[in-house]
DNA sequence: CTTCTGAGTTTTTATTTTGAACTTAGAATC
DNA sequence: GATTCTAAGTTCAAAATAAAAACTCAGAAG
């Protein structure tokens, strides 16, 4: 009984592993920006169209200090930004929108909530995202250049030649 | 210059936030679950073939005892499986792979990494996602029920009507 | 002039993360 | 058969972050 009972060798591409330090990557800098537990859950909130911080706060149930060093910095990076506005008869106050690099991370912000309804939730949330004219359902997919879809389980990474890469180093 | 100098009403849809607490929901779990700085990454290794832990721990500079934190809540979270293997001669050891659960994150991983290249890198990673049988390159995209592809800012959030999301109360 | 409200600070306390040193199990080497 | 090596972890103190609750501030309302 000391190894037969076990696969020998049950590992796919193990060996294959990029000869590249991966950190200082794209997904690395990613998760610097938006990788805690709080930044995507405002984004979203900008993204269904709560601007406030109150509004927010109420969503989230996340503390003030939090919310204010989040949304100082999502500013800062470029994610949100601070518009004043006024509403009828009231003070000038300020809302906090998402700049076309916020606007950005729509698709990841779906397919995310898509994964999650499929494998925590296990039924749809309380919010779809629709087509805004038509109305269709939206999800996340993988498509080649060419528009086609591609199921994800055949989606493999690939190492690219250093000639696609040299000569912008910033 | 009190206040003629500023827009009046700035915001697009505001007021239009949905009336239902928004905590508790998809986002809510999946942030909760791969919610840091550091799971992310280690998805990203084990996608990209990367599944023993000196190898991980070289790729991404982690600390020793936040990677035993990490690999073990995933694998508890049902995202990684520790599966045994032995290479040629030497002894039993152990290597982390994507559960079908972890690998449904693949279409989230690939939006974050294509929107980071955009918005932060400013130019291609050093890694593509191309389909396997093809070398084709593949992009996370919105695609309508019918297979379309739809341009991501012309997603909108709408709240499912409370009649498809009841009785299923866990 | 007092109160109210949205949008924050400040402060204190708890929890996480880090970095470095220590442990362990089996294989290889002496 | 004792020592060394390596992959894969623990343990522990110090530093950094997050949370909860109280406090501030500016303008509008009464």
């Amino acid at each position: 009984m000391s190894n037969s009972d076990l696969p020998p060798e049950p590992l796919g591409p193990l060996r294959q592993r990029a000869p590249v330090a991966l950190d200082r990557c794209a997904l690395a800098m990613a998760a610097a920006e938006v990788g805690d537990r709080w930044s995507l859950l405002i984004l979203r909130e900008a993204f269904y169209g709560v601007m406030r911080y109150d509004d927010m706060r109420a969503d989230l149930s996340i503390p003030r200090a939090m919310l204010s060093d989040r949304l100082s910095k999502l500013v800062a990076r470029g994610l949100l930004e601070k518009r004043p506005y006024r509403e009828a008869g009231d003070r000038l106050r300020y809302a906090y929108g998402l700049t076309e690099k916020g606007a950005g991370l729509t698709t990841a912000l779906i397919a995310l909530t898509r994964w999650s309804e499929t494998y925590i939730l296990g039924r749809p949330g309380p919010v779809e995202i629709v087509e805004g004219p038509t109305g269709q359902t939206l999800d996340a997919v993988l498509a080649d250049s060419q528009g086609r879809i591609v199921p994800a389980d055949r989606a493999a990474a690939r190492l690219r030649d250093a000639d696609n890469r040299a000569g912008q180093t910033p």
